[in-house]
DNA sequence: GCGTGTGATGGGACTCGGTGCCATCACTTA
DNA sequence: TAAGTGATGGCACCGAGTCCCATCACACGC
């Protein structure tokens, strides 16, 4: 009997993964999730909110760190440099064993709006979260909230380059890349330029 | 009977505004909105696809605006110009006389983190409208995206702050403020400078 | 070794959102 | 007057999510 095996959690997030990859999102239900990972439908809810929480893994903890990293940034930190250190604190999520995995999701999540729904308001709590400790360091509201905007749109295409089929090249490399592009990009902006490919 | 009376969707989307506003999103069932316009569930949902929909009333529409805004845009407008388009052409949704309509459902909305989700999605939508439209004019992809990002953001604040109870100001004017200020911010982002309040 | 407590699990009943299908009705046109 | 069309009602059905209680494994005190 599978009951009170180790790891119901990361068993029913490998069950639903596979499943989803397999049939997809809307043609798999709870109890067959449940089923796979030797468990039940009240256990499932026990551990995940939603049906759609099980594919987020633990990316609630981002804020966290995100906030954290630009609290205990230098106090003559530029934005620039917060926004660097934030993206940096993200790192320990996406080692290479964790690639594949990464991949599978990106795919599951692309097919399902239900899914990108949930992926998004994410994204929004973590941009509250970067502009209210930014707003903490003095940071005046305006700006705030544009580097917060900017720095998730800096991380959520560093994400998808990096949980690119066959990509090698490490997550801080694309992430600081990608930080740069757009930070290049806002001058553009700012100086209202016409920019042409 | 109310059957065969004109005006089936404006009849379910002010009865459920109605009903949230009193019992809340949550304790109002879709029948029994339904039945106070004087329908039934099946013909709820051949109006709305789903229960969250009813509250967003013709946002849908706002992409096309927006695209076309641009699109017909001077050749040589710049990015800065082809967001206040897209910002000026949103004005006919914010008549005075729609204004209390708009105050209840920003306060409906807030309330219930489903309806935010949705409300993003669409902003998610809104915003890759903005950036394919940039593209089309040969701006390049990073600066288009963080354009949209940018756009919105100051479209979502506009909307916002036109909504407040008691607001007297029109829309165009709160829009340009916001882009003028997130241009500001923009600029001060790419020269890296702490900002302080 | 034997109760006892605790926390995770199983299981079933229930509500509601959402889909599908078919009958029904009002209105139009030939 | 008859046929056709489009919107609606009504019903059965499925899956998500909630609630409540029974059950089990394990740790602890005796």
């Amino acid at each position: 009997m599978a009951r009170w095996e180790p790891n119901a959690r990361e068993r029913l997030e490998r069950a639903a993964l596979t499943l989803f990859a397999e049939r997809g999102y809307d043609a798999t239900t709870v109890p067959e999730i449940a089923d796979r990972a030797g468990l039940t439908k009240s256990t499932f809810f026990r551990h995940f909110a939603d049906k759609r929480e099980v594919v987020f893994g633990k990316q609630d903890m981002l804020a966290d760190r995100f906030s954290d990293a630009i609290r205990a940034a230098a106090p003559s930190a530029t934005v620039g440099a917060c926004l660097a250190a934030a993206l940096e604190s993200a790192a320990p999520g996406f080692t290479p064993d964790r690639h594949d995995l990464a991949v599978q999701r990106r795919a599951v999540i692309a097919a399902h709006s239900e899914l990108q729904e949930r992926e998004l308001l994410k994204g929004a709590r973590l941009s509250s979260a970067v502009a209210d400790a930014l707003q903490a360091r003095g940071v005046d509201d305006t700006t705030a909230q544009l580097a917060a905007a900017l720095g998730v749109l800096a991380f959520s295409t560093a994400f998808v380059r990096w949980a690119t089929p066959g990509n090698q090249q490490p997550y801080t490399e694309i992430a600081h890349a990608a930080l740069n592009d757009l930070r290049a990009a806002a001058a553009a902006l700012a100086a209202d330029t016409v920019i042409r490919a």
